[in-house]
DNA sequence: ATGAAAGCGCTAACAT
DNA sequence: ATGTTAGCGCTTTCAT
C-alpha cells in the first residue's frame, strides 16, 4: 500500500482499457513525480504561502517535466461554483469585442474561472433580461464592458442580488461598482498636444456618444490641452456618436467650414475612418494637408489608409484585469462587503501611424 | 428542514453555513421535485432515449420549475474530457472573430460543452506550437475557422493525435477532416447576377487571399456568371488579400483604367470599404456613379457609408453548427473510425444595402 | 510545513 | 425503464 495503491484505487480495476486519456497528467501524476501529497502540488499551483521553497521548486520541476496543466473544470467545480463568471456584451461590431472576449478567455483560462457569456441588444429591457439571466444562472460576479458598465439599472440589479459588479470602460470611478479603465481624459490630452507639436493651430474634434462617461473626459482632455497651448490654439467641436457615419458628418461639416481644421481628432476609430474617407471625398491628402486621429486602436485603426494615429486603449488586458478583480471580489465578499469599490487605471498608449503629420505651411 | 433532510447530509453538518449559492439548484433537486432519481434527471438532460414519455415530462417540468441549468463543469469532469472542444484562432481583426467566437461560446453552453480557445499568429510555427498546446490539453476535437481550415499539417497533426477536427468556411469539402461551410460559389454568383440585372455590364472583381479557397470559388462563381449574362457583361479582375489597404489599391487599378467598370464587386466587405474609399476619393457617387459590393456581412459592411450591399455568411449558426459537428463526432469516434467527412454545408443570404444601383445613365 | 478525507455536480458502467 | 455505485481532477477542512 505505498504510493501506487491509491492508483489502483481510483480507476478500480473495472474498466480494463478506459484510458480515454483526457489529456494526460492530473495532479497525482505531478505529485508523484515530486515525491509529495497532491495538496502540496495544489497549494504550489495556488501560490498558497505554506510550503517550503525547496518543496515548491521540485514540484515546479515536475510540472515543467510532466507538462502538466490544471483542469479548469475540475477546479471551478471543487470551488463550488466560486469562480463562475459573467459577462455581458451587446455590440458585436465593436472591434473592441474580440479583443475583449479574447482577453476575458484568456484570464478565465489561466485562474480557473469559467466565463459564461451573456448577450443582449441595446435596449433597456434586453438588458434587464440578460442581467436577469445571468443573476439566475448562478454568477458569482459580472463584468460590463462598455456602454453596459453605465447602466445604473443593471449595477443596481446585481448588487441587489449580492453579485459582484465590474464596471470596465467607464470615463471615472463608479461609486457603486468596481471598475476597470484608463484614463481617458489623460490620454485624449496626450493625443491632442501631440497634434499641437506638429503645429497644428486649429483642431477640430469629433465627440463620442454622450451616454458614455468615456467621451466626456475624452472632451475634456481636448479642450484642456488647446486651452494650454503656448502660440494659443483654436478649436471647433463636433458631435458624434462613434459610428463611422457620424465621424464622416461630423468631418464633412468640420471641413466645410470657412476656416476649416488642420487636424481632426476623433473619439474613436471608426469616426476617424469617417473622416478620413471625408477627406478623401474632398481629395484632401492625409496627412499632407490634413492630419486625422482616432481613438482606442481598434483593428480598424490598421485596416485603413493611411493607417490611423490612434490612442491604445489595453483591452485585452483590462478584460483579464477585470476578471481577476471579480474573481477576487467575489472571493471575498462575504467577509467585509461594504467597502469602498476598487477603481483600477490600466495605462494607455500613444500610438503614432501615418494620418498626422506637419502642419501644411500656410494655408 | 423538510425536503432539504438530504441536503443536510451532503455538506454535512461540518460547514455550518457554507451557503456559497452556486447558483442553487442541481439535478439533484430536480430529481427530488420530480420524484426520481439523480440519474433520470441526467437521462432527461441528455436527451437518452430509454426513458417513458410521462417520466421525462414530468422533470421537464421540475427543471422548469426550479429553473435548473446544467453545470458544465461538473458535466465535462464527469465525461471525462470528453466535450473539450479546442477552438484555433488567429487574426482578432477580422470581423468575423467576435461573432465566430459568440456563436460557439453560445452553442458550448447549450451543449455543454467546455470550449478552450487558443491563440497563435499566422506563421506555421505558431500554428504548430498551438496545436500542440490543444492536442496537449486533451481535447476532444478542435475547431479550426479561416485560414486555419486551410492548414494541412494543422489537420494531419490533430488526425495523428486522433483529435477529431473541423474546418470551418473552406471553399470546398476536405477529404481529411469534417467541414462547416457555405457555398461561396453561388452566393458570388448571386451577388453578380444582382450587378447585372441592376444593369452593370462591366463589372471590376477584387479576388480575395489566394491561400484561401473560398477565395477560389468566390472567383469562379463570378465569372461564371458573367459569362451567362445576356446582353454580354465584361469584367476586370484585380488580385487582393482581404485587407482594406489590398481593396483600395485594387480599386485604384480598376478605377484609373481606361474604360472604368462601373460596378466592383470585393471578396470581402473589408476590401469593399477600401473600394468605397477609392471612389469617394475620386470624388464618384456610390452608388450614382459607381457600385460597390461586399461579402461576409460584418460589422464594417454597416460601419461604412453608404452601408455595402453584401453577402451574409451565417457565421454564427456555422460556429455553432462546428461545435455540435465536432462534439457529435469525438462522441461516435471510438466506435467506427475511419469513415468519409462529413460537409456541412449553410445558407447564406444577399444583403442589398445602399451601396449598389442602377448602372449610371451613358457614361 | 505537509497529508488525509470528503465532496463539488455530473455521467459512466453496472445492476435491477 | 429506472436506480446504484464509483469516480472525473481538484479544493476544501481538518489532522498531523
Amino acid at each position: 500500500m505505498v504510493s501506487l495503491s491509491k492508483k489502483t484505487t481510483r480507476r478500480g480495476g473495472r474498466v480494463s482499457r478506459s484510458k480515454k486519456r483526457t489529456g494526460g497528467v492530473t495532479m497525482d501524476h505531478v505529485a508523484r513525480e515530486a515525491g509529495v501529497s497532491l495538496m502540496t502540488v495544489s497549494r504550489v499551483m495556488n501560490n498558497v504561502p505554506g510550503v517550503k521553497a525547496s518543496t515548491r521548486d521540485s514540484v515546479m520541476r515536475a510540472v515543467k517535466a510532466l507538462g502538466y496543466s490544471p483542469n479548469a473544470a475540475a477546479r471551478s467545480l471543487a470551488r463550488n461554483g466560486a469562480g463562475r463568471i459573467g459577462l455581458l456584451y451587446s455590440n458585436p461590431s465593436a472591434g473592441y469585442l474580440s479583443q475583449f472576449l479574447v482577453g476575458a478567455l484568456d484570464g478565465a483560462q489561466t485562474s480557473g474561472a469559467l466565463l459564461v457569456i451573456e448577450k443582449c441588444d441595446a435596449s433597456l429591457e434586453s438588458e434587464a433580461a440578460a442581467i436577469g439571466r445571468l443573476i439566475a444562472g448562478g454568477m458569482a460576479g459580472v463584468i460590463l464592458p462598455a456602454p453596459h458598465a453605465e447602466s445604473d439599472s443593471a449595477i443596481a440589479a446585481l448588487r441587489e442580488a449580492g453579485v459582484v459588479a465590474i464596471a470596465v470602460g467607464t470615463g471615472h470611478a463608479r461609486p457603486d461598482a468596481h471598475g476597470v479603465r484608463m484614463d481617458d481624459f489623460a490620454a485624449a490630452a496626450e493625443m491632442t498636444r501631440h497634434l499641437i507639436e506638429l503645429g497644428h493651430r486649429r483642431i477640430g474634434f469629433i465627440k463620442g456618444a454622450v451616454n458614455q462617461t468615456a467621451s466626456v473626459e475624452r472632451l475634456l482632455g481636448f479642450e484642456t490641452e488647446i486651452r494650454r497651448a503656448d502660440p494659443p490654439a483654436d478649436c471647433l467641436v463636433e458631435p458624434g456618436d462613434f459610428t463611422y457615419r457620424s465621424g464622416f458628418e461630423a468631418a464633412e461639416r468640420l471641413l466645410s467650414s470657412d476656416h476649416p481644421p488642420t487636424a481632426i481628432f476623433a473619439s474613436n476609430d471608426d469616426m476617424a475612418a469617417g473622416a478620413l474617407a471625408a477627406a478623401h471625398r474632398r481629395g484632401l491628402d492625409v496627412p499632407g494637408d490634413l492630419s486625422v486621429a482616432g481613438f482606442d486602436d481598434t483593428p480598424l485603426a490598421t485596416a485603413v489608409w493611411p493607417e490611423l494615429t490612434t490612442i491604445r486603449q489595453p483591452v485585452a488586458r483590462m478584460a483579464e484585469a477585470a476578471l481577476r478583480l471579480v474573481l477576487q471580489e467575489s472571493r471575498d465578499q462575504s467577509r467585509r462587503d461594504s467597502r469602498a469599490p476598487i477603481d483600477q487605471l490600466l495605462p494607455h498608449q500613444l500610438i503614432v501611424r501615418a494620418s498626422t503629420g506637419q502642419v501644411p505651411d500656410k494655408s
